[in-house]
DNA sequence: TCTCGAATGGGTGTTGCTCT
DNA sequence: AGAGCAACACCCATTCGAGA
């Protein structure tokens, strides 16, 4: 209200205008003859007062005019266009109810685009967390959304975890194969080399078989278009356990354990010992440490959970890459980058 | 003293009717 | 069809009295 009221330096006092008055009044009663009675200076008195309040109420119209006026400034309108007091109303909330929807769009858009750029930036949980928490605008979707991200970071660990076991089995194996040279006779090297022999054709089926997955993944990423940007929160379901295979003769490192690394290395240097004992003729004691030795390898595989992602020769070895692949594809596929 | 609502009068545009 | 006119509606400024 005070926004809008005329200057009061523009209008002159209330005493100077009322003095005028009375001073006009007196001089044009003079003028004309008539008598300044007690009533006629009654009456004198209230229409002085009356043309105060006038002139209050004029300079109020004014200011509300001027409010009009600048309403009128600031919703949109052609120049020239004439509108009243009440359009200018109605207009003026109009405009204000346009602002807020264009308020609430621009806000539900910010915070999409804030998801977006977090999914880019692979920011941590946590930080998510704390974001959306600030922002008041948590959903079920996010919550979902950092369970996914939270498997596909598990499994990105599982798969560094494997390539580490892996690089310490072949050291091992090498360190295993120079003492060997070093340590026993030629006899025993025959031995040594036909199990060695073994190992690498195993390990040339196991490659082989890796490099077949990689390509029937490769063709299945290629194949299956991918899957439209959703909103909808992506769920990870763990693919159903394989049935587990009892194919016990090949043993095989497990890809993310350290326990079948450790049975691996040890599987070598039972079958050194064994080689040995064969030459020793202790055939039959060996094949009932065989039994043994196998028990004891294939139980941590079979019992660990983590077996499902295992790299062995075994059968179920298509199923548990599948069951990875699964896994590992699908956090990638609600429009998230890799 | 200020604010507010009602009443009033003037200006302007629109509408319906009549007349030419 | 177009001009003229009365009625009407709308808007606005002003006045006035009541009340906080």
């Amino acid at each position: 209200m005070e926004y809008f009221m005329v200057p009061t330096q523009k209008v002159p006092s209330l005493q100077h205008f009322r003095k005028t008055e009375k001073e006009v009044i007196g001089g044009l009663c003079s003028l004309a003859n008539i008598p300044l009675t007690p009533e006629t200076q009654r009456d004198q008195e209230r229409r002085i007062r009356r043309e105060i309040a006038n002139s209050n109420e004029r300079r109020r119209m004014q200011s509300i005019n001027a409010g009009f006026q600048s309403l009128k400034t600031l919703i949109p309108h052609t120049d020239g266009e004439k509108l009243s007091k009440a359009a200018i109303l109605q207009q003026t909330a109009e405009y204000i109810f346009s602002l807020e929807q264009e308020k609430t769009r621009l806000l539900q858009q910010n915070t999409q685009l804030k998801r977006f750029i977090q999914e880019l930036s692979g920011s941590s949980p946590k930080r998510r967390r704390a974001e959306d928490k600030d922002e008041g605008i948590g959903s079920p979707d996010i919550w979902e959304d950092e369970k996914a991200e939270d498997l596909r970071r598990e499994m990105i660990e599982l798969r560094q975890q494997l390539d580490k076991e892996r690089s310490v089995r072949m050291m091992l194996e090498e360190q295993v194969r120079s003492l060997e040279a070093h340590m026993y006779p030629e006899k025993l090297k025959v031995i040594a080399q036909q199990v060695q022999l073994q190992q690498q054709q195993e390990q040339v089926r196991l490659l082989h078989q890796e490099k077949l997955e990689r390509e029937q993944q490769h063709l299945r990423t290629q194949l299956l278009p991918p899957p439209a940007p959703t909103h909808h929160p992506t769920v990870i379901v763990p693919a159903p356990a394989p049935p587990h295979s009892h194919h016990i003769n090949v043993v095989t490192m497990g890809p993310s354990s350290v326990i079948n690394s450790v049975s691996t290395s040890r599987q070598n240097l039972d079958t050194i010992v064994q080689a040995i004992q064969h030459i020793e003729g202790t055939q039959e004691k060996q094949e009932l440490e065989e039994e043994q030795r196998r028990a004891v390898i294939v139980k941590p595989v079979r019992s660990c959970p983590e077996a499902h992602t295992s790299d062995t020769a075994s059968d179920s070895e298509a199923s548990d890459s599948d069951a990875m692949d699964q896994s590992r594809e699908e956090p990638l596929g609600d429009g998230e980058l890799p």
